[in-house]
RNA sequence: CGAGCCGGCCGGGCGGCCGCGUCGGGUUGCUCCAGAACGGAGCGCCCGCCGAGGAAGGUCCGGGCUCCACAGGGCAGGGUGGUGGGUAACGCCCACCCGGGGUGACCCGCGGGACAGUGCCACAGAAAGCAGACCGCCCAAGGCCUCCAGAACGUGCCGGAGACCGUGGGUAAGGGUGAAACGGCGGUGUAAGAGACCACCAGCGCCCGAGGUGACUCGGGCGGCUCGGCAAACCCCACCCGGAGCAAGAUCAGACAGGAAGCGCUGGAGGGCUGCUCGCCCGAGCUUCCGGGUAGAUCGCUGGAGGCUGUCGGCAACGGCAGCCCGAGAUGGAUGGCCGCCGGUGCGGCGUCGGGCGGUCCAGCCGUCCGGCCCGUCCACAGAACCCGGCCUACAGGCCGACUCGUCCG
């Protein structure tokens, strides 16, 4: 799991990742990055936060697609520019997905995403 | 053994690696406060405890709790509806009564009132509520026709019988319709019939006796002989209900910017959280439009109508007493992720082994069925958000117990 320190909490938090963030997107995920542009945030570890909407299913598939998101970028934080706020978008579908995919969709995303 | 019925319970298990949240303890880590010292706070790190459900769900009832100054009367409005009990309370639960279903264990019932009033009863049917009568049955007089007879023939007339036609009257037994048709059956009776009368039965009303806290049941007598259903139509009766809801509410921090119009300042605008009204009370601001700002932290927040065991009272729901235990408190929202093994159950596998049957004289081979093993696949409904008591809805599979019916054995 993530620890606290690496959670998105405000709602302005995700509204500037998706707006302003560097943005791509496969059929299962999306993922917003917005680096740091401050001196003040440097030393600040990265930062993540999931949106899962009702349409990928009730709260019980909700929550276990972003518990499994969760795990796998906890594993993957070193990777983030520090001070960088990510968002990651489920949509329908990814809940179906093995371990093994859905860990490849989100490396190929970060990859992109992180440049 | 088979079929059924009722109740209770579980709802994956074990292991490895890596993680999350609250709380408690430690800290020779860093920063800050305080500084003589003990120390305190935050961020880390280490250790320990605990960490989703039977429905956490739908938000349909009932409470606790919080605020609305007090929570008063009437009307309106809403709810409940056999009886007795349980409970903080309920629309819930238990027991019983009544009605219906089942051979039975058991199950089902939104179960007050239709002589307080208004209204409705589709289709069919003559007629759907208070009286009436479509077909039919019967009687009377009339018209018309046929037949018989008056010893023969023709015509007419008188008499008798019958069919048909319309008229007047008597009937409600029969027909048919319907969810429901003015009691059922037998007899007397009659022109035909009818509770017109009689016996029995059903139903209604009244009285008496017995049992029960009661709903009600059982028994006896009398009466007039019979009077429909729908209140989940309005309605009537009895009882209950003030409103909003943890985004309740409290504290702290922080931000901003006011302007215009209208009404009013004690003979009073406006307000007292569903409407109207009476009463009581608060009361100097209120309403609309334009513009601007904040939506952070802490408390509330989990120990409670709490669980488990024993015992006593009670048919039971439940209650009394005693002992033991502490079982989530997140806030972009923890309670998990990845993998392996085991366990289930159904499906597929022409994979494998064994057996039965059929084809061929046999072996072999082929087809089919059953069982074991292996491989693959699948293993429900669903995620706390102030807390309880219920109801309802969803749900793969499994376990335990009581009882009933049928068959067989002793």
């Amino acid at each position: 799991m993530l620890p606290a320190k690496a959670r998105l909490r405000r709602q302005a938090d995700f509204a500037d990742t998706i707006r302003q963030g560097r943005r791509s997107g496969r059929p299962a995920l999306v993922v917003s990055l917005l680096t740091a542009d401050g001196a003040h945030a440097v030393a600040d570890p990265a930062r993540v936060g999931f949106v899962v909407g009702r349409r990928v299913g009730g709260a019980v598939v909700r929550n276990r697609i972003r518990r499994r998101l969760r795990h796998l970028l906890a594993d993957r934080l070193g990777l983030l520019p520090s001070g960088s706020r990510v968002v990651v978008r489920v949509l329908p579908g990814a809940e179906r997905l093995p371990a093994s995919e859905l860990s490849r969709e989100l490396d190929t995303l970060l990859t992109r995403v992180v440049r």
